[in-house]
DNA sequence: TATTGTTATACTCTATAACTATA
DNA sequence: TATAGTTATAGAGTATAACAATA
């Protein structure tokens, strides 16, 4: 059957127990959200909450490279998520949500409420008060 | 200049704020350690404390295929860190850890104290045991 | 019949380098 | 000269389906 392996020096490390809790968080969230990765819903509202933000700006924001945004934003444009606008400087794509990108964002946000109360079911109030703000400390 | 993005929703999600904390505890390991992803030293860890582990038992214990587990331990054999061995069932590879990969993973776990105690600098001994306990909560 | 390892194949996410148009 | 977006390309990392050997 299935004794489980022993972890060795594992268990004690705050990156691979992170790496457990993300994993663990993002389990059934993934195939949840309207078809679309946690990611991808990040973008949606990092747009919605910066209107006309550049491929750019949006790249740095999450840390990719800009090469990478180009696809990605095609990806949400072909379902009608996004649209690129060109900007007064004519290098630049400014970025907005459509009305069918606003309307799956406002429900993905639903989704993502129920999904943080389950997986935060475990913890008091207190309790992932104090999760999130070592977490900050972490991430700062 | 760089005036920070507005961050929407996100900031109050457990799961973004895991996954920010993964990805800072992450950001300069990944290249750090003998040129192995912290998944694969991971690997290491779990044969070295469970000698003859099957390649199954190990992509179970890892939550991924047992298919994907082929080209991992390909990479590691290659790499003259860990060693297949016939089992009784003749069905069966056990994994177990070179001289060379006992050795490496010593300097690896070296590395990852000194990374540990990186990610942790900002965090006192009660709050990093606090953080290990809510996130077990989380993971469990 | 069921399990283990394997192969072939494909998909997702990511980066680097080089190009273009604009500034 | 520098920046924004783009393209071509490549490399991880992963999964599914089918197969042979073995139980």
């Amino acid at each position: 059957m299935n004794s489980a392996l022993r972890q060795g020096a594992l268990p004690d490390l705050l990156g691979y127990r992170l790496r457990l809790a993300q994993q663990a968080a993002f389990r059934d969230f993934a195939a949840s959200v309207q078809g679309l990765s946690p990611g991808r819903v990040g973008l949606l509202i990092l747009i919605d909450a910066n209107p006309g933000v550049t491929q750019s700006r949006l790249a740095e924001a999450v840390r990719r490279d800009r090469s990478t945004m180009v696809g990605v934003v095609d990806q949400l444009e072909g379902k009608r998520l996004v649209e690129r606008r060109q900007g007064d400087d004519r290098r630049t794509n400014g970025l907005w949500l459509t009305r069918a990108g606003r309307a799956l964002l406002a429900r993905a946000l639903r989704r993502i409420a129920q999904h943080e109360r389950r997986i935060a079911s475990r913890l008091s109030a207190a309790e992932r008060h104090r999760l999130l703000q070592l977490l900050g400390k972490i991430s700062g």
